[in-house]
DNA sequence: CAAGAGATCATCT
DNA sequence: GATGATCTCTTGA
């Protein structure tokens, strides 16, 4: 079952936490990707210092302040994609970072994009998933809620959830430490554990 | 294995 | 002109 767009106007921590198990799907020419969801992360609002939308409303974080069950894609560190999907009501920016999946269907796809055959090595990262489902700019505002890019409820039982403190934002003063992280416990394909 | 550097560019100052 | 929601490879113990 496809997931609607109801789902993502919950508050962002909640639409994290149950994104743990569900199913990206990523229809392309060259074939389809499929990976189960594993770990996310969550960016909340104006006042989140690690939220690109802290920072004010931009050209670039317009996407966030948009409706919710968007795609939110940018590039950074001059080499990699970062997939999220926009949450919660239209002007409050706020968005989930897919951090892993595991690799469910499309895996040649996956293994001749990101050069490697190892199945750990495909999609453990933000920046590998998105090259391992061919996602890019092109992506940025699309609605994830329709053909191209979109998220099936598997039907599977609710995982058990690890929280952790977000990646990366050493810089985000007393909101490093946040637990907006989420991973499903015991999973092998996180970025780490 | 752990730690560190380098790669490279869109975005904002 | 600085810097980042990262990855990979190299180095050295």
């Amino acid at each position: 079952m496809k997931i609607l767009r109801s789902f993502y106007e919950q508050s962002t921590v909640d639409v994290a936490r149950q994104l743990l198990g569900k199913y990206l799907v990523r229809k392309h020419p060259a074939g389809t990707t499929i990976g189960r969801i594993v770990e996310t992360e969550a960016y909340i609002g104006p006042q989140d210092k690690a939220c690109h939308a802290s920072r004010g409303r931009t050209p670039r974080t317009e996407i966030m302040f948009g409706l919710a069950g968007h795609a939110y894609v940018y590039f950074i560190y001059g080499f990699h994609y970062m997939l999220n999907i926009v949450t919660e009501g239209k002007d409050f920016p706020a968005a989930v970072l897919i951090r892993a999946v595991e690799p469910l269907s499309g895996i040649a796809l996956m293994k001749k994009r990101r050069g490697t055959e190892e199945p750990r090595n495909l999609a453990s990262g933000p920046g590998k998933l998105c090259e391992a489902f061919a996602i890019d700019r092109t992506l940025n505002g699309s609605d994830i809620c329709g053909k191209v890019l979109y998220l099936q409820d598997a039907g599977e039982p609710a995982p058990k959830i690890i929280t952790t403190p977000r990646i990366g934002v050493d810089y985000a003063a007393e909101w490093k430490n946040k637990p907006f992280r989420f991973l499903i416990g015991g999973n092998t394909f996180v970025s780490k554990p």
